[in-house]
DNA sequence: GTATCACGTAACATTACGCATTACAAGATA
DNA sequence: TATCTTGTAATGCGTAATGTTACGTGATAC
């Protein structure tokens, strides 16, 4: 298992670069094809919005992977996020109390 | 792969059965290891909360395993209904304009 | 050269959700 | 009976996704 120390890229920027500008496809044209407003679309390739669950599904349709493909993308995301602002100093370790019973 | 017809369960659910209930803690126990208030731990449980990220790490912490294995089971429970909830109908197809260049 | 249009982005309002605080009901115990 | 513990609901706050609207910029039409 490989621990990542880098920030992983927000998922905006893959549907930029790797779908939008790949295909020399535009904000607006995207927008329209998904039913969704431009600037909430903007708003998710700049990084100012998260992918939901729903627009996870919406991409998916449009681009021919999975919903479990940009939910992956935006789960990371957030958990890499939430692993270095977490303070787990407080936290009791019940797992060390069990002794034998430890899950992976 | 194997599409999944029988909603999953959410994650607050195994939280309770399997890291709960099946080690004799009580809410009030657990609420305190982790530094949270009762009624959120509560909420979780009873279904009437999903886990964020940062519940993801703090459970890990707690438990023994990985943020991501909380996560994936939060993730999978809102794409599952996202999936059931989000009209396809209308979304355009780019993916089948650019003809052999599908990624999976 | 000015006007119009398309494009991208920001601002605002609405809605939903995670979380802490508070309140309440039920059961156990002194 | 009174107090304490436990679990849950209600309330308020902050944050975030989304649609609508507005604005700035560049290209195109006249």
């Amino acid at each position: 298992m490989l621990k990542r120390n880098l920030p992983p890229v927000h998922p905006g920027e893959i549907l930029r670069e790797d779908y939008i500008n790949e295909h020399n496809l535009t904000i607006t044209e995207v927008a329209e094809g998904l039913g969704i407003a431009r600037a909430n679309l903007s708003a998710i390739v700049n990084g100012r919005a998260g992918i939901s669950p729903e627009m996870a599904v919406k991409l998916a349709e449009a681009f021919g992977n999975t919903p479990q493909f940009w939910g992956n993308l935006q789960k990371n995301y957030e958990l890499w996020h939430a692993e270095r602002t977490v303070n787990r100093s407080k936290i009791r370790h019940f797992w060390e109390e069990w002794k034998g019973l430890q899950p992976t």
